[in-house]
DNA sequence: CGGCTTTGACCTGCGC
DNA sequence: GCGCAGGTCAAAGCCG
């Protein structure tokens, strides 16, 4: 609940963790990645809009992932946001700085509103302030399927789930089971498009994906374990395809090709073709509102969905 | 039995 | 200060 005309409060303590740089890597490895993933990459402005790239590169290790089990895909990108400002000296508990999550609590990135265990300490009330004011940077989805949950490699506990206000369908909040890792996700249905579901990555992994992609028949393996490791990577596993996350606006669409594998498991029911959209959440949770809101309201999707995507 | 989901209660922030 | 909405907790139940 919170007013767009107004300054986020939070907005000023917005946190980047200290691998912030890590967050734009896809800035050197985009195309060719992409391109070894078949997308057929269309890019218009990001290698002048996005900062330096990282001095690692996620993508040094092994690579399971077979191109010849993609399909081609479209991806195309527009970079109309702005990336969110420099925030690396704040204290938020950093996905390749594991020293700084685990040396305090098992989820110091737990908001003001959780209620905490009782620890009667002075410290206590300062640490819930600073607390207050971070956050993980956070990044929506907005992908057009029946599936509500899409897997990403890995692996999250359902923790709560709420009506949202004007809206016919409710809001499901996950935590990564990872105890050491504070990433969460929403996912909820927009309810002007009942087709399409919002799901919203707040924070970085601070570990591996788990690998869940069964025979992994179809999907990534290394590459997008890498990937995540830097923070801002998803895959679909039950794509053939990944899709690349970075800070600022990224829209893409390909065909989605579950394999047989995630049909019989149960995760799709059928083959589907899944659109993908995707937008770094501004900085605050009004802006986040807004940008969403824009998004589905002026079919964003639809301006991104190439001519060949089709339902199946 | 462990892991996960469900769900009502609780807490906090924000607008009025 | 009050009410609302979002976000989270945690007990209970479910499931493999």
């Amino acid at each position: 609940m919170s007013n767009p005309s107004k300054p986020d409060p939070d907005e000023s303590s917005w946190s980047v963790p200290d691998s912030d740089n890590q967050l734009y890597f896809f800035h050197y490895h985009h195309h060719q990645m992409l391109a070894e993933l078949g997308w057929n990459y269309t890019d218009h402005q990001v290698e002048q809009r996005l900062p330096e790239f990282p001095p690692s590169s996620p993508l040094a290790d092994g690579d399971r992932y077979h191109p010849s089990d993609a399909p081609p895909h479209t991806v195309t990108t527009s970079t109309s946001s702005q990336l969110p400002p420099d925030r690396s000296s704040d204290p938020a508990p950093s996905a390749s700085n594991p020293s700084v999550s685990s040396s305090s609590s098992e989820d110091p990135a737990e908001k003001s509103g959780v209620r905490t265990a009782p620890a009667p300490e002075i410290s206590t009330k300062e640490k819930k302030k600073v607390q207050k004011r971070v956050r993980q940077p956070r990044f929506a989805f907005m992908t057009k399927s029946e599936v509500d949950h899409l897997e990403d490699g890995y692996r999250w506990r359902k923790y709560g789930q709420k009506a949202v206000k004007n809206s016919p369908f409710p809001r499901s909040y996950y935590r990564c089971t990872n105890s050491k890792c504070t990433v969460k996700k929403r996912v909820e249905r927009s309810s002007e498009d009942p087709a399409i579901v919002i799901t919203t990555y707040e924070g970085q992994h601070c570990h591996h994906s788990v690998g869940l992609h069964r025979s992994g028949a179809g999907f990534l393996g290394r590459r997008e374990i890498g990937a995540i490791n830097v923070g801002q990577f998803g895959a679909c596993p039950t794509s053939t395809s990944q899709f690349l996350i970075y800070p600022g606006v990224m829209q893409f669409s390909h065909h989605e090709q579950h394999t047989s594998d995630s049909i019989a498991q149960g995760s799709v029911s059928a083959p589907t073709t899944t659109q993908y959209s995707h937008q770094q959440l501004a900085a605050t949770a009004d802006e986040e509102k807004e940008t969403l809101q824009s998004s589905t309201g002026e079919g964003l999707l639809g301006d991104i969905v190439s001519p060949g995507i089709r339902n199946l």
